[in-house]
DNA sequence: AACCCATTACATACGACTTATTCAAGTGGC
DNA sequence: GCCACTTGAATAAGTCGTATGTAATGGGTT
């Protein structure tokens, strides 16, 4: 259950950011910082350290002469990447996957569409890369393979749009397809028609048409959402 | 120069991290616990917590018998609120007020069409309330009342929409808006064209007209970005 | 009900010790 | 003489324990 830990402060930062975002320590419950440290068997520096790091994140709020009191779900840095793993690995994974998943619906084809105008050769030589080990690990339960391959084609899509808003959801991205892959919110093979489309997505964008893009990454993204209807509770 | 500061951590954070958004402190620059501590008049424990802060959110990366290395732009997560705040605050606030607003309009639209299908009553209240409030303050140079209404009407729609990613970007537009209402980005009086789309748009949420919703936000993004390209270098 | 004070738990500080990392000197082999 | 590998000293962050300051709370007093 410890894990070894390249630190400290990062074994008790985990710990706390699982348990709070998992639901344990629901909002309001109080955390004691000197009970923290002897629970993990740490300093109270550490503890403080790992505190001021959640609360950064809002997902605690330390005052006075009363503790750190966990905060509401509403008011958490969702777009933290260790927030939304730490979320992804609790129990309302379904309803974090969609949400993320209907996020990715908005931006995927904004970005896709300023790729097929902004993306140099190199980009788009990568992609067309990605597509075919996409392809070349679309059967015969390599998803691991394929998961690497598909994180790297939205990330170079998202990256081409020249926007680096869109270009920092990559983590973001990964973190989504990384989760449902590795929690069985997935089938054993990926849906050939999403192969298909990625395909034709990196062909869009070498052309540079942008229309094109962003209606192939909708449909990716419709996809998407319907494998989670199907898949999660 | 010194903000009194509700705590030292808040204030040598507030510091070092409009330093490194602002670009002085560039990227690959080291800093060291012990020289920030006596800089500020500060234990190198509040120090500590400060990196471990700015660690968090990617700013920096502190390593052993190196010190705390500034790490590269796009490695930042530029999705905290506090990072977006430091960031509009330095030089580079045109292209990150234009990251930003195309951010919206990939956003914006598919949450307003969420909105007009979840909305409650309340809401759509709410949201006809904060469009004639931007009516009534939309001449004779009430920037800041126009300002508060605007983005209330916009956290609204965010959050009518149903989707909790897309709620906790009302802060990021909230930011938006400020930034360039503060930053003389915007005329003297906001655009009538724009006031009008708002007003639609709030009918458009109550009747449930999905479609139209999102036109219309799509077209308010538009404007926006417009009004971008004029006003900002 | 309004005020005051003791308690409590965080906030800040300091100093000693530990550990990982780096850089360079030294060693040996070829 | 040159390269590769080992060793060790220097360095700066990591960890800890403790002491003291400080604000918020809750109860008791008037």
């Amino acid at each position: 259950m410890t894990t070894p830990a390249q630190g400290l402060h990062t074994h008790v930062l985990d710990t706390l950011g699982l348990e709070i975002a998992a639901g344990d320590s629901p909002p309001g419950q109080v955390l004691r910082t000197d009970e923290l440290a002897q629970r993990f068997d740490v300093s109270r520096t550490v503890v403080r350290e790992v505190v001021r790091v959640l609360e950064s994140m809002h997902l605690v709020e330390s005052r006075r002469r009363v503790g750190v009191t966990v905060r509401p779900t509403e008011e958490w840095n969702v777009y933290d990447p260790q927030v939304i793993r730490w979320r992804l690995a609790g129990s309302d994974r379904p309803r974090q996957l969609r949400s993320l998943t209907v996020l990715r619906s908005a931006v995927e084809p904004v970005a896709a569409g300023l790729a097929a105008r902004n993306a140099t050769a190199e980009q788009c030589a990568a992609l067309t890369e990605c597509a075919l080990g996409m392809v070349a690990t679309s059967r015969g339960h390599q998803l691991e393979g394929y998961l690497r391959h598909d994180t790297a084609f939205h990330r170079i899509v998202l990256n081409a749009s020249g926007n680096e808003m869109f270009a920092r959801l990559g983590d973001v991205v990964a973190e989504v397809l990384a989760g449902r892959t590795h929690h069985q919110v997935m089938f054993e093979d990926p849906d050939p028609a999403a192969v298909t489309l990625h395909v034709r997505l990196a062909e869009a964008v070498r052309e540079g048409d942008a229309e094109e893009a962003e209606r192939l990454t909708k449909e990716i993204a419709v996809g998407a959402l319907h494998e989670l209807d199907v898949l999660a509770p």
